[in-house]
DNA sequence: GCATTGTGCAACCATATAGTTGCCTTTTTA
DNA sequence: TAAAAAGGCAACTATATGGTTGCACAATGC
């Protein structure tokens, strides 16, 4: 019931534009981070708030800066998640396809 | 950007819940994917809709009742974006690898 | 030491969301 | 043909969410 909190904070335009700027690998300051994004910096910092919550980032303090940085386990729980799912969908499809050629 | 829809459908327990009931394979009734869940039948109803404008289940009337099946399509286009991620941040871990190692 | 950079925190507003109750319509089936 | 089954639609309430402004504060750089 948990993993509904992580899709949950990839649900939203601003925050998903977040996780993609930090998939490069590289962490990013909270500041770079909330650039071009529409919002105010604070507006932004509330969004960065819901993925960490969310375990999605992990944040850093790092002299007067902040690092942000992704937690690839959450997301790749999430991604799990959805191939269990299919695993199965596919099961079911295939005894449907046994049970048709019989 | 248009992901993000999709995770945001996602993103809550009763909606998780109905298409983890659905990934059996088999599409089930309105009403039967609406008990248990711990809402009213027209509470589950506004959460399936949810659902169905993001594509992640489709609907389609039955006689007096309306089945409700998942959209695959929709949800591997979920997994695979969380897999390009992956394949990214995977990429920029060899270059640092390759690059201590040298 | 003082300005600048990079934040944090709180109050506030508008809209979205989750959930409810109440009532109406259509299709079966007894 | 009347009752039951399956569901649609609208109004309403409470809370969550997204966004803003304003102010404080610690670490750097000159």
């Amino acid at each position: 019931m948990i993993e509904a909190e992580i899709y949950k904070a990839l649900g939203d335009p601003i925050r998903l534009e977040m996780v993609r700027r930090l998939s490069g690998g590289s962490p990013l300051n909270i500041g770079e981070l909330s650039e071009g994004l529409g919002v105010t910096r604070q507006g932004a910092r509330k969004q960065l708030q819901v993925l960490v919550s969310a375990k999605v980032v992990h944040l850093t303090p790092k002299g007067r800066g902040t690092l942000v940085d992704l937690d690839t386990a959450t997301l790749k729980k999430a991604q799990q998640f959805i191939s269990g799912l299919e695993a199965q969908w596919q099961n079911r499809l295939e005894s449907l396809k046994a049970f048709v050629e019989k």
